[in-house]
DNA sequence: CTGAAAGCGCTAACAT
DNA sequence: ATGTTAGCGCTTTCAG
């Protein structure tokens, strides 16, 4: 069973080298004899075994996507799936593989270590909830070919590639501005959360460049769930110069928020608009629906690709870098109160 | 640079036959020996080339999950990446790889057959979406280790698994009898939608089961979205018998339907009781949460995980089967009115 | 433009 | 219990 290139070279009448050249597109072989093995291939139904050529081109064209899949994620998580479908999509297109693999934060230093020693895999995206120093260790060490999907908090030196969220604050508090909403709250995670933070940072950043002073308490932190949303929401509208439009650090918030403005008494858009980040599918299903900035993560996932190819072909290759087409999708939590 | 099996041979003072055995654990190796070349191991730091392996063992053990990942996938169909987990899970497991790639229905044939011809592969989870009359074919002449995850809609000798949503449909109606609701509508998405008929078929036939009679215009079909749920539900409401309790197909219906209760001003669940399918993480948000028959879809990639390496490892063993554990996630928009 | 031959690094009969 | 050796199927110098 299985045709193999000697069969080929045999019945092409020519070596197996000669085949191995037709194989891989060598320049140096004859038409002539590049369009008899080529027919002899498809007569005898001969496909190069993937495995042997693994061996010997020391390569399999495969990069390991490694992060955390506990149970739901698939529900509270859909941004990595859409950047693992953009990853997958350029990879495939470059005939890489792309292997999916779970593991913990401990448990990933050894084994991405151990994937690369036995060579089962070029290369690795590293989602950033597995990051920890003696990762960037074990990596740095080893050379170890790899991106991480999303910017380590700490001092490293690894490569990664991740969302501007400063950029998507900036761009929030731009549009919201620009509609005619004057002043405006912020209501995000806790500190620690830095991608609530860096998009505060963003609004603030705006807002300073536009000259509107910014009253500490139009800024609030709480959890990223839709009740520290309702909480900080009724504790802003309670103000007595309430603002006339609220960022929502995350759409966890941005439900609590809604809910709490509703019940108020108040309405959307008009009395108090209302902006959040990511576009959720379900945030057409609120009413009102709800006005994003929506962050393509599906095109992170593609440029990660992209990225990690370099990387492998030249592992001296380093990148730190922000990417982001952040765009707004205005439905009807903000209006336009400019025109 | 690389340390081999030879180097670990010489200086551990054996054949190399004799490393190999202890790297794959021969019982007839002595302890002594078994010790010495694990140390030596250790000390050269060295780890067999998984490609060498792959070539002489001929095989990779790999597993493709081949599906359509169209953007925003992710967002829409988080059951699908819940299944990937339970795969995942259970291939990494038993030390297998589990590579993700995205195809068209069209592609499909080709890409499983070429990839299984170049040995790229040992088997191939099949996403029900990718089926065709054609890739039946395929499969079947060319002996493919495979798995399909839903339940092919026409005849077919592949094997497959997949939820059964008949039972889910006898459950939901179970449910909602024990509770005290007597009478109960279904709406559901078109008649070519399988999930959606057989959940309802499951509903009919616990009806029937326990005697009550079912109004024909009790049941609608409309389209898989919240404003056809909406439609639907507003048309049953004013019905001159109403029923006390409306099973949704899906969660889209279930979101109409649930709106236009409200806007009626009847009171879930007291007026009438609302179920629904497929716990979504924002089935609590809503106002009611509403109450769910959940499935485990995790589970039912774990399974898939299961098969297809029974498989894998003896080809002739053909499975077509409903895995399921459906259980009722009792939220607000249903109560239990007997006790 | 083509071929001979030496790997790639490991596994698995078959001997001993 | 251990070693010898023939593959696994392809790539890649190096000659010619």
């Amino acid at each position: 069973m299985g045709v193999t290139i000697k069969d080929v070279a045999r019945e092409a009448g020519v070596s197996i080298a000669t085949v191995s050249k037709v194989i891989n597109g060598s320049y140096s072989i004859s038409k002539e004899t590049i369009a008899r093995v080529n027919d002899v291939m498809k007569k005898l139904d001969y496909h190069p075994n993937t495995r042997a050529r693994n061996l010997a081109q020391k390569s399999n064209r495969t990069i390991v996507f490694v992060t955390s899949l506990e149970k739901n994620v698939g529900f509270t998580n859909p941004h990595m799936f859409e950047m693992m479908c953009g990853l997958e999509n350029y990879l495939s297109k470059k005939d890489y593989s792309l292997v999916l693999r779970s593991l913990t934060t401990d448990e990933a230093p050894d084994y991405i270590k151990e994937t690369f020693d036995v060579k089962k895999a070029d290369g690795f995206i590293i989602h950033a909830s597995l990051l920890s120093e003696k990762l960037d260790e074990t990596i740095s060490k080893n050379e170890i070919p790899h991106l991480v999907l999303g910017m380590p908090n700490f001092e490293s030196h690894m490569s990664w590639i991740d969302v501007n969220n400063k950029h998507a604050g900036e761009i929030a508090a731009k549009y919201l501005l620009a509609c005619g909403y004057c002043s405006l709250a912020f209501i995000g995670g806790r500190p620690e959360d830095k991608i609530s933070m860096n998009r505060l940072e963003g609004v603030l950043s705006m807002l300073k460049e536009h000259d509107v002073v910014q009253p500490q308490n139009y800024i609030k932190y709480g959890e990223s769930a839709t009740n520290s949303g309702f909480e900080l929401t009724s504790e802003i509208i309670e103000l007595d110069h309430r603002p006339e439009a609220i960022i929502c650090a995350n759409n966890y918030l941005a439900y609590g928020c809604v809910r709490a403005i509703k019940e108020s008494g108040l309405t959307i858009p008009k009395d108090i608009g209302v902006l959040t980040f990511d576009d959720f599918p379900f945030s057409k299903l609120l009413a009102p629906q709800l006005s994003v900035v929506n962050i393509d993560v599906y095109d992170l996932g593609y440029e990660a690709g992209k990225n990690i190819l370099k990387i492998v072909r030249n592992p001296n290759v380093h990148i730190q870098s922000y990417i982001t087409n952040p765009n707004i999708i205005q439905r009807e939590s903000t209006v336009n109160n400019m025109r």
